[in-house]
DNA sequence: GCGAATTTAGCAACAGCGTTGCGTAATAGG
DNA sequence: CCTATTACGCAACGCTGTTGCTAAATTCGC
C-alpha cells in the first residue's frame, strides 16, 4: 500500500501494521516483545493492541508470568480472521490457492488452461476455480482479494497485462479491471516472480532482509524484495533475470541478444547436463549478490524442484565459495518454503499485504 | 535518514521534506504547486512553509498574479543556508568538495594522497584540506557535516572500512568515528558509486526514478537508487557490479572468478580498443535493466570521461536496441551532471539528505 | 499469613500534527 | 464602487502517540 503525503491517519495504519508484522514473525507475543521491536512506548502498544483485538485481527492467548510481578498477557494473530486467493497463471495451467492471514496456504488446486486461452477463457477459469474452493462462499466479508502472478511483460500499477510471453491473445489487455468486474472482488495484479518473492517475505514478517526468488520455470526469472518491498522497477518489469548476458559469445537467445543466462543454461538442461545447468544458473546468482548484496537467495519453479538438490548444492557452493569475504558477507540459500504454491501463494499475499502490510510511503 | 517506529513528531519532518524536495526539483514554487504535488491541504502546506521560512531554508521570492484574485507568493529554496563537505577518497587522491543545499558545487579541490596511506594520514589531509576551502570558517554552523565517498568493501552503517581494496593499512578501521573526533563535525561514510548516484537524485529532488550510475575507474562498481532511496545491501556492499561474469569462460579475475566485466572489458582498454571496451559495459549495463528495470543510467569515472562519447553512444546503442518492447521500456542514458566532482559532491549531499531529505522508514 | 517489591496494564491529561470552517486580503472586471 | 475570484491564515477540532500516575496481579521475605 503506497501514499504520498503523512497525515496522523497515516500513522495508525503504520503502526498497526507494524504489530501485525511482529505477529507474523513471532506467532506469539506480548506488549513488551511490541515495544522492544519497534521502539513504540507500552502505552501506544496497548492502545494498538486494543485496536486490532477489537478488529479480531489478533487475540489473547493465555498469560505469562515473568517469576514475578503481574502476569503479561499473550497475543497471537488469528489466522483464520482474513483471506486472500491468489491465482498463478502460467501457460497452459491455473494455480488457485487460498491462503489465510498467517500465509498458511490452506487449499490448492491446478488446473489445465486451453491452448494459447483467451483473456475470456481465463477469467472463466478464475471464477469456476474460485467457485469449487471449499467453504469459499462463507468466507465472504473475510475474503480480501484476488492475487494474480502472471508472466510479463505487464504493468503492475494500472494492472494491464502488456504482452505475455508466448500467448497471441494478450497484448494491453487491463486483466485487473476485467477480473474485478467479473468475479466481484479486488483483484491484484503482478508478475509471478514478485509475487513469489512477497510470498516468502509475507510469511516472515519483519526480518526478512533483501532477497531474490529464482524461478526457473520454462524461462528463467527473478523476483525481488529491497528495502522492505518489492522491486518492480521503474516500468514495473524488473525480473528478466533470465536475460542477462553470461557468455559474450554465446547462442543466440530469442531476446534477441547472445549468450544470455536463459539459453545457456537451457542448453546444459536440455543435453541432460543438470550439474552444469546449475552451476550456470550460480553463476547468476552471484552476479546478482555482488551487484545487490542480498541477505537471502530462495529457489523456485518446477524445472528446478525437479532437480531440487543439485540446484540447492550448486548455488550454496558458489554463493559460499565464489563471493570474496564470505566470512561477513553471509546469504541464505534455501529452496521455496512453499514448493509449486509460491507464485499463486504470494500473489494472494499481495493482496493481503495492501490491507495488513507495513504502507510503503511513494517518493513525490 | 531512518527511524523504525512513526509517532506524531515523524509527520513534521516528512512533509517538511517533502516540500523541500518539491524546492530542489522545480527551484521556484508556489503553495498550490506543493498541494498539487504532495496532496496536502493548502493549509497543512501553509504551516510547512512558515516553519521552513523562518528556520531560513526557503523564502518568498516574488508573487505570481494569476490574472484575477490575490497574487500567489512564490517561493524558493535558499541555496547558501546550509552547506555539507564532501570528500572522495581514491586510491592516489583526495578530492574535497563545498556543496550547498540545492546541490551546486562551489569549490572543488584535489590533491595527492601518500601511497599506501594509513587512516591518520586521511585524517591529517581532510582537516588539512578543509581548513583551505575558502570561508570555511564563516561556513560554522550553517555547515551539516562531512561526507566520505570511499571504495569498499565498507560498513556504511557502522562507519567502518572493512577491507578497502589494495589500500593496506585499511582492515576494520572506524573511520566515521575517527574523523568525527578529528574534524569536530558529522560524519557520513559510504561507497563512493552510492555516493556517486545520490549526487544525481538530490539534485533532480522528487522526480528522480530508480536509477544507477555506473563507474569506471581503476575498478567498475554500480551504485543504485531504487524506490526513492540508495540501495545498499544487506551488508552495505551491493555496487560490485564489475565481478559479474559476463563471459563465462572468460579470464581469471583477481576476485576468482573466470570472465567478470571488468576484467573483460580492462583487456579490451588495455589493448586500445575502447569501443570493445564500452561494448562490454553496456552488456553489462543492459543486464541491470533486464534485471532491475531502471528509469535512468548515468555514467561517470576517470576512466570513462576520458572516451565519455565512446561510451555513451555504445550504452545508449544497446539500452535502445537490446532491450525488447524498447518503445515503453524507456530509460535514458546520460553522462554525470557533475563530471569527476559526483563522488564527492554526492558524500557530500548525503549529509544533506540525512537532515534535509524525505525520512526512511526502516522495516522491522 | 501478610506486607513489600516487582512487573504489567490502563486511565487521564497533554502536545503536536494535519484538517475543517470560515473570515480576510488583494486583485481584475464591470 | 461593487462583485467575482483567487490566495492566505486564524481558530477550533479530531486524531495520533506521549507522559504521569494509579491499579491490578503476582512473588518473595519475614
Amino acid at each position: 500500500m503506497t501514499r504520498t503525503t503523512a497525515d496522523v491517519t497515516f500513522l495508525r495504519g503504520y503502526n498497526q501494521a507494524l504489530v501485525m508484522a511482529v505477529g507474523r514473525t513471532v506467532r506469539t507475543f506480548e506488549r513488551s516483545t511490541v515495544v522492544d521491536a519497534t521502539g513504540l512506548t507500552p502505552q501506544a502498544v496497548s492502545k494498538v493492541i486494543a485496536r486490532l483485538t477489537a478488529d479480531g485481527l489478533i487475540r489473547p492467548a493465555g498469560v505469562r508470568r515473568p517469576g514475578i510481578g503481574k502476569p503479561a498477557i499473550v497475543y497471537e494473530l488469528v489466522p483464520d480472521s482474513r483471506y486472500a486467493i491468489g491465482a498463478h497463471v502460467a501457460r497452459r495451467t491455473l494455480r488457485l490457492v487460498l491462503v489465510d492471514l498467517a500465509g498458511t496456504v490452506h487449499h490448492s488446486t491446478v488446473s489445465p488452461l486451453p491452448g494459447d486461452f483467451t483473456p475470456a477463457q481465463l477469467l472463466d477459469a478464475l471464477s469456476s476455480g474460485i467457485d469449487a474452493i471449499p467453504g469459499s462462499t462463507d468466507l465472504r466479508g473475510r475474503l480480501t482479494g484476488v492475487g494474480i502472478g502472471m508472466i510479463g511483460p505487464l504493468d503492475h500499477a494500472r494492472g494491464l497485462v502488456r504482452d505475455a510471453h508466448g500467448l497471441r491473445h494478450w497484448h494491453d489487455i487491463p486483466l485487473r479491471e476485467l477480473a474485478e468486474a467479473h468475479l466481484g472482488l479486488p483483484v491484484h495484479l503482478d508478475k509471478d516472480v514478485t509475487a513469489g518473492i512477497t510470498a516468502e517475505a509475507w510469511r516472515h514478517g519483519g526480518t526478512f532482509g533483501d532477497a531474490v526468488l529464482i524461478m526457473v520455470e520454462s524461462g528463467i526469472g527473478g523476483g525481488f524484495w529491497l528495502g522492505g518491498t518489492a522491486h518492480r522497477g521503474a516500468h514495473t518489469n524488473a525480473g528478466e533475470f533470465g536475460h542477462t548476458v553470461v557468455a559474450l559469445d554465446g547462442p543466440p537467445c530469442v531476446c534477441g541478444r547472445h549468450g544470455c543466462l536463459e539459453i545457456v543454461h537451457h542448453h546444459a538442461a536440455e543435453a541432460g547436463d543438470i550439474e552444469r545447468a546449475a552451476r550456470v544458473l550460480a553463476v547468476g546468482v552471484v552476479n546478482l549478490l555482488q551487484t545487490l548484496d542480498l541477505s537471502r537467495v530462495v529457489l523456485a519453479g518446477a524445472d528446478l524442484l525437479r532437480h531440487a538438490d543439485t540446484y540447492l548444492a550448486a548455488v550454496e557452493e558458489a554463493v559460499h565459495t565464489d563471493v570474496p569475504r564470505a566470512d561477513w558477507l553471509t546469504t541464505d540459500v534455501t529452496l521455496s518454503s512453499l514448493g509449486a504454491d509460491v507464485i499463486a501463494a504470494g500473489a494472494a499475499m499481495q493482496v493481503l499485504d495492501q490491507h495488513y502490510g507495513v504502507p510503503d510511503l511513494a517518493p513525490l
